[in-house]
DNA sequence: GTGAAAGCGCTAACAG
DNA sequence: CTGTTAGCGCTTTCAC
């Protein structure tokens, strides 16, 4: 593999200008038919292919979009390739695949990458050296630097609250998790008379998680339902062993024992599933399960799980939508802000038979 | 926003020169302590953020791998964010993952991009000029586009079988299609003693969907078990929905019934499964159900699926290994080929109770 | 340890 | 329609 062809070689070769060869891929139009294909011919005798550096360097464009996500998870610990995937499978796979495919419909390609620590040099900007303008899902990136950043090209942020400080000239994109939740609970306490819930949540500082605890909190106390500051359990992984012992946790005490565990998202309400099924308890005879989020094993378990489903997907096409937005000329529109709906979805783990969704008021 | 400040700026704010600048991002230790912070702050006072244009233009490569697959389905057809979803969380996804993760490892970024078509101008192109190297999955991109591209950088197919012609000389990655199906034939004739097995599938001239078969029609041969020399049944899509149709295809007939549907994809069985219940026959008591992929669905679904597992994810990862030794030295090195081993895994469908994993021989 | 200068391969006016 | 000419922003010897 010798040196790559340039357009000289090609110019060259087909006896022409390095401008009629750009042309030819630029503007095929502007060229006429014999010569560009006199230079298509050389291109391709030489294996000729345009570097999108150069190109990058020259229009100051680069036709790339963007994403950082946080490092779920050590890439080293090889997951057993079954279980843990489905999990996994939630939140970045799903907005990649929002965002690719808007991204195709405009024109651009997607580079994505997951937090890496390192020098001066780290994960963003390298990112961000590469793309027109890119999307990062919310604590992925130290707040500094993406100040920085944004101040040169279009960022959206995903998910989480709008940040407080500095950030607030970015465009943003979250998904309802307090009307979400705040719905779901309000069905539980009117439309199927429980009120002794148990909310089990996280100990992270996750402003999503929160949202819902809070839409949690609205929901019981607009009614007179008991219900504390704070959830009845935080767990550290929301994964299903947690809600597995999480069961274990909240039917130990002595005292009357919760009609309805609510928990803050469908991988823990699953686990929660096995152990209730375990121990002989009926769904939701015996106990009502919910959980956040909507992920394909929510519909699949029995009884499938009610849940809240975070349109994901839509979210990356909206990304999307925003940069290329931006990148055409509303550079200095005024942020933009999307509270995304969701949808609460009635399945058999509330007493629903038949599924039933409704949209809990978005803006 | 003005325009983006560069080196230059950087170097006059600080009072040093560009190549100082340079030198503090890409070696920080070769630059006086002292100095470097001066030219971090300056940095950060004007946001730069270095442009990887200029740099891989200079240096010659990007810290990016790409990776080209197929536009499944339009992008305008909006799935319902149910149905559909899970079906296409396959292929891509994993490979996606898998490389996404490997790339990290080794400090790299990626690029994807789905198919579209254009002018001279097409996917692969963009990629190829914008990356060190990428995958492909196999017959995304037209044989002669590849062959002209793979001449100047890496480039490492995915699936389907090495291309007869001129990409003789790429690295490849393919699965162990026959192997696996050989051996799931087998244990059903064999260790369930069935002898009237239909196999069903697709229309669609799939390299890997025909060693699928050829691997069943071995097993069959090899023991004196009746068949054709062409699937039972060819269907379009391999979708669910043409799942449960096979299913009345088969059974419609007069003459015996089959014992076991042997498909070729997971969807198209999960299909059958509910046709079959629907009808009122019991799995695997009156008919046997098998698949091939090893989706998420398949271990969910009642009873669960006997399938073989594709290992998707490692794929993804095998590439990237395969692309980085290229890049780090070896690019002349012989064009390797990687059969990635699969796994059957026996379930419920098939009559087995507990699951049971058998990996056929790979090579 | 730091500076000067020469490109990297391409696009984008501007002439012809 | 095609050629000429400047850069785009950074890395990289080679001196100092």
């Amino acid at each position: 593999m010798s040196t790559a062809p340039t357009v000289y070689d090609v110019a060259e070769r087909s006896g022409v200008s390095i401008a009629t060869v750009s042309r030819v891929y630029r503007n095929p139009d502007s060229v006429r038919a014999e010569t560009r294909e006199r230079v298509l011919t050389a291109a391709r005798e030489l294996g000729y292919v345009p570097s999108g550096n150069a190109r990058g360097l020259a229009s100051r464009s680069t036709g790339v979009l963007g994403l950082c996500f946080p490092d779920y998870g050590d890439p080293d610990a090889e997951a057993t390739e079954a279980e843990d995937e489905d999990a996994a499978t939630l939140y970045s796979d799903q907005i990649i695949r929002g965002m690719e495919r808007a991204a195709r419909r405009h024109g651009y390609a997607l580079l994505i990458a997951a937090s890496l620590k390192g020098g001066p040099e780290s994960l963003v900007a390298k990112v961000a050296g590469r793309v027109d303008g890119f999307a990062v899902l919310a604590r992925t990136v130290p707040t500094q630097e993406l100040e920085v950043i944004s101040r040169r090209q279009p960022v959206v942020m995903l998910a989480g609250p709008r940040e407080n400080d500095q950030l607030d000239h970015l465009d943003h994109i979250e998904v309802a998790n307090f009307d979400g939740q705040h719905e779901l609970t309000r069905h539980l306490i009117e439309d199927h008379g429980l009120r002794r819930l148990a909310y089990i949540g996280s100990v992270e500082e996750s402003p999503d998680v929160e949202a819902r605890f809070r839409g949690h909190l609205a929901a019981c106390r607009a009614r007179g339902v008991d219900v504390g500051d704070e959830p009845d359990l935080r767990v550290a992984l929301m994964t299903q062993a947690e809600g597995e012992r999480a069961v274990d946790a909240l039917l130990a005490g002595g005292g009357e024992p919760p009609e309805a565990l609510v928990f803050a998202n469908d991988q823990m309400a699953v686990g929660a599933l096995h152990a209730l099924q375990q121990r002989g308890l009926r769904v939701p005879e015996d106990m009502v399960v919910t959980g956040f989020d909507g992920i394909p094993l929510s519909r699949l378990v029995r009884p499938a799980l009610t849940t809240v489903r975070q349109p994901m997907l839509r979210m990356g096409e909206e990304a999307v939508e925003l940069l290329v937005k931006r990148l055409s000329g509303a550079r200095d529109a005024e942020p933009v802000s999307l509270m995304l709906p969701v949808t609460v979805v009635r399945r058999g783990s509330c007493g629903c038979g038949e599924k039933q969704e409704t949209e809990p008021g978005a803006r």
